[in-house]
DNA sequence: CGAATCTCTTGATCAAAATCAATGCTTTTT
DNA sequence: AAAAAGCATTGATTTTGATCAAGAGATTCG
């Protein structure tokens, strides 16, 4: 149940048993369909949610109604909406299963205790979070900097198993393009091959 | 020379005399005068530079010779090229003076060895680079949905103080649309007000 | 001080991407 | 198995923002 939780966290941060007997206490276990949202705008992001198994999007609803992925999450990421999490302020994204999944789910009760009592924790903290940094900032270059060609192919060759395993629309959805435009970019790549 | 350095640390953790002599021991000062570069493109980083004082702005340039903003950092804030200074990989991103400016360093090595031996500073750290993710996914929620004229007026809200002491040219390289756009996009604002 | 460089604005034109609309295919659901 | 929903593609049109070009202040530098 928590297999590829603590084979990512020993890959970081290697951990003794009773390290990972203590994380594990804290920890919780949900199944989510897909479909299901695991949090909703305007909701309070009670957790941190870990990918044990599944597929799940974070995004966005701008007004004129259109969905902006802000996130996926496959197996050994994790998914949440920090701000809220960690200030108590409602969420500002949807959380949904794109596949069942099964998460680990931390609480900020107990990610608050963990952080404290158990260094290695805070350093697996750290580590997640500076690589998804780096990821973001390479996302907002990608956004800034690119053509649609190069963010479409950066996408596929950053995440083939994603590519994979979500509709054309989302991709389109998380490279910031309407699914028709990405249609008419995935031709031209096509024909100029 | 390190005041803004320890205000901020101990503003988010507190530190004892001792964790703090530590602390500065492995850390240098740097002044660098305006237009000049902390970091190019194509090197390796070898300091992540906290700003005591001053203004400095990271970049890409992309195939066109086009500029783009990635981050701007004032006083309080750290500004680096942080996958190059982890993998020791080459750059990716320009880093120069914007101002004059005053610099707290530190280097791969003193950044490794204050992880492991002071707890806090990993703390720190943690907290610092999760607020950055934080900003970072603002950034592309307003990159991917927002209007031009959103785009700039999150901007103006958000940083006032980035906005007086930086060209507009850079505000608009910065929130991703060309300094002629962002002068109509200042016009239309302007006249519907 | 005067020349050069920056900076911002405005106008005209062009190119790119969004939008609107329709169709054929799959996949789900009942 | 039929109906419905979801998905990708294509075409026509419109809108948006980039590009090209010029000029008028500021500011900086020698």
């Amino acid at each position: 149940m928590y297999e590829v939780y603590f084979e990512h966290f020993n890959k970081k941060v290697p951990l003794t048993e009773a390290e990972q007997s203590l994380i594990k206490s804290r920890l919780a276990v949900k199944k989510i369909r897909k479909k299901q949202y695991l949090l909703q705008e305007g909701d309070i992001c009670k957790t941190i949610a870990f990918v044990e198994k599944g597929l799940l999007r974070s995004y966005t609803v701008d007004e004129n109604g259109g969905e902006h992925i802000m996130q996926f999450a496959v197996e050994g990421w994790f998914i949440s909406d920090l701000y809220s999490f960690l200030t108590g302020e409602p969420a500002t994204y949807n959380i949904e299963a794109v596949e069942d999944s099964e998460l680990v789910m931390i609480s900020k009760s107990a990610y608050d205790e963990l952080l404290t009592k158990c260094a290695k924790y805070e350093k697996f903290s750290r580590i997640l979070i500076t690589g998804a940094y780096i990821a973001l900032q390479k996302r907002i270059n990608s956004l800034m900097s690119f053509t649609l060609e190069e963010r479409y192919e950066t996408f596929m060759k950053q995440y083939p198993e994603i590519a994979q395993r979500v509709p054309q629309h989302m991709i389109a959805s998380y490279i910031g393009l309407t699914p028709e435009t990405l249609s008419r970019v995935r031709k031209r790549i096509a024909t100029n091959k």
